[in-house]
DNA sequence: CGAAACGTTAAATTTTTTTTAAACAAATTA
DNA sequence: TAATTTGTTTAAAAAAAATTTAACGTTTCG
């Protein structure tokens, strides 16, 4: 293909920056992350900060979605406001480094499974150990709380562990368990 | 409180399993199942295999609900069907270790993401290399063609070791890395 | 100040998703 | 084979979520 005009290669460099968002959008989609927060993401990860009004003009869209899109986005750690000087908007930066995308993402959200989970299974087997000391009650039901509670606690050993990955990501030793290989031999082998 | 009553130790059973259920289902949600899948999910994971029939009893819900339900969870690799001989109804069951849980799911999004993404990643460069090597385009063009580029080049590595670490998990290896630990001592400081 | 610009909130609309009821096909059993 | 049961598909209804328009409060700058 012979680009001959710079519109042309306007187009061209658009199509490909659209590829990369769209294939964002879809991976974030996967992670319960709405496609439109998805495609901001990736359009402030190939662009560079941005005002809420060149995400609007970019996207089509208006301008309290791009606002809560945002802020979507920052729930999750991945988008920061900025300062440009001089200027009065405001502008909003993508985190563009993968690696700190990965940890912000997912450490947050399995803290919060492990705190939440571990929480209720506390509270439930306060609820089963009265009834495997009630005399009143049948050995049968006894019998299913205590199964039940040892369901229960089976499954704390994985929050705990889940919390020393959340550890491992945060201080970053995970990549001194799993190296980055800047330049992998295996690069093309992948797919 | 005192158990007087069978029934009242069966209500009591039945509040410590939902406190565990809604957890499991609110922590799926976060990651993107829908709440009625993880309630789902978790109520499988504590009673045991089921029939459709009862599961809907169970979450008083629609057959068909029921089995779109369990669909998704198969295609997550969290729930498989199994054969309960002499019953002609089907049942299922829920994959019960919270490890497997967790390598099932993720790993299988973490393939797609970096199979899909170095994909478009793959196309989009090729189209941009053209725009870099034509000497029809501007410079303003060329340059922004090769910063783009050399985002998209570098996101590779982000991808590669994302295959690593879902091979580690895969393999078992992570669990050489971060070690379960059964009985931690901090079992209760965590929170 | 007062006017304009900016970002957010609120209400209304649209779209999408989930859920169900009904119909269907496959399989089992009597 | 006929009748029943089971699971899924399809179409409709209901519910939920996303998007937009309009309105609001703040800030900025003349």
């Amino acid at each position: 293909m012979d680009h001959s005009s710079d519109q042309e290669a306007r187009e061209s460099i658009n199509n490909a920056k659209d590829l990369v968002v769209d294939s964002i959008a879809e991976t974030m989609d996967l992670y319960g992350v709405t496609r439109s927060a998805g495609t901001l993401y990736g359009t402030m990860y190939l662009e560079g900060d941005m005002t809420l009004d060149e995400m609007r003009e970019k996207l089509g869209m208006s301008k309290p979605s791009m606002s809560t899109g945002v802020k979507k986005l920052q729930e999750f750690n991945v988008v920061k406001k900025t300062f440009r000087k001089g200027k009065r908007k405001q502008t909003y930066v993508a985190e563009k480094d993968f690696f700190q995308f990965f940890s912000n993402f997912f450490t947050q959200k399995w803290e919060r499974e492990a705190k939440v989970n571990l929480h209720s299974v506390r509270e439930a087997q306060e609820l089963l150990i009265q009834i495997i000391n009630d005399d009143n009650v049948s050995n049968n039901l006894k019998e299913e709380a205590n199964e039940t509670y040892q369901i229960m606690e089976n499954s704390k050993t994985y929050y705990i562990w889940l919390n020393k990955l959340v550890e491992k990501i945060e201080t970053g030793e995970i990549f001194d368990l799993i190296p980055i290989d800047p330049n992998d031999p295996d690069h093309d082998e992948n797919f």
